[in-house]
DNA sequence: GAAGATACGGACCAGCGGTCCGCTTTTCAA
DNA sequence: TTGAAAAGCGGACCGCTGGTCCGTATCTTC
């Protein structure tokens, strides 16, 4: 139980800091120059009470991500189709790949300072472990697809931040484009049969915030 | 003409430093703290020197990773296949894939230390780009395939040096075994008919240096 | 309202990439 | 051979960053 509360006013710059900290990394064009001081500055507060609440860099990062995320991971865990279970596997992979890149795509500035800064590999970070379990769950129901742990990596790895960022930012690909093409590609990758057309059906709400 | 040439103690140096760079890189765990300073004093010559050599951290990266691309490079461009050109569009594309894993796998710190020490995005690369344009003229050729742009850029994501990492690091996942991944996976990429199994070929010659 | 617990905040620190400039080595013309 | 200008050397130094520390202010509790 425990679960001791906290003093008002460490709720209150918590939140104050995760405001401030979603506002500078949607703004600024590189996320590494926002500087932590840089956060704590926009929030009011000092950094030692920046760093007592999110440990350090990547922590704060994370706390962002994963608020953002849990609207999509819910969805995806327990919502209605095509994104939650009772979908047919080669729909729900598609849908849930489509929904993970609408919201690197929405979220660019925050993926990216995540994935370039966050403490090492992105592929220890647990919400991608998460994402990993899924889509290899779901890639498992497909009939004759093998590998199903690779092609899982695969798939995703054709929705990191920095290739979103470059498709978005420097080749000026459509959002719709870039999901067409997305789902084009999975689908050649689930059909063992002639490659349907596919193109991306209506989407997960969108949160823009950049 | 001009090439004005330089100095033999400059050229000594600069090996020196390569050869340096090259052993800590090979060593170290995680390539972010191998510092220039280590270098330096690995290589037995001041920081000003190194900078002076390679103008920044990137410069250095670059430097060591094009050198050990070039024999790779020159392969895809004007050597035999299945590498090189003249090869059936799917088996070239396969190969090409499967010479940039088989890189990625032995020189897996350089290249991870590049693609995230890198000065800003690896889609900025000059590598990246020729790499790209190369695969996406391949996968041009390849019947029944549209988006040959995104293709190529999902395809050469399932290579990614921290993927590859992961794989052959934290999964344990066995070279031949990523390998065979890899190219069934392209080839269900790029079949429109049924996928046909497909297991690595004799590859490319192993530079393991790490 | 007093005492104890909790959190604040900014001066402070260590370590990094990168610069600078007085000094050494090399080069080359005479 | 020589001497002076060009080229390069190297490590003290700088600015900036993430992260720590602790005297002080605020909140909670009785």
């Amino acid at each position: 139980m425990p679960e001791r509360k906290s003093r008002k006013d460490a709720v209150r710059n918590r939140e104050a800091v995760l405001a401030a900290a979603d506002a500078l990394f949607a703004r600024c064009g590189r996320p590494e120059d926002v500087t932590m001081a840089d956060v704590a500055a926009a929030a009011g507060v000092g950094k030692g009470t920046l760093f007592r609440a999110f440990g350090d860099r990547a922590g704060l990062l994370r706390a962002l991500y994963e608020a953002r995320l849990e609207p999509i991971r819910e969805a995806a865990e327990a919502g209605p189709p095509p994104l939650g279970p009772g979908t047919p596997p080669q729909q729900r992979a598609t849908a849930l790949l489509d929904a993970i890149l609408c919201f690197k795509f929405d979220n660019r500035r925050l993926a990216l300072a995540l994935e370039e800064s966050g403490s090492g590999s992105p592929y220890q970070a647990e919400h991608y472990a998460w994402w990993h379990g899924l889509l290899r769950a779901v890639l498992d129901q497909v009939p004759g697809l093998t590998d199903s742990d690779f092609t899982a990596h695969a798939l995703l790895a054709a929705t990191r931040a920095d290739l979103v960022e470059h498709l978005a930012g420097h080749e000026r690909v459509p959002r719709e484009t870039a999901r067409a093409q997305l789902a084009n590609f999975t689908t050649r990758v689930l059909a063992s049969g002639p490659a349907r057309g596919s193109s991306a059906e209506d989407g997960p709400a969108t949160t823009d915030r950049n």
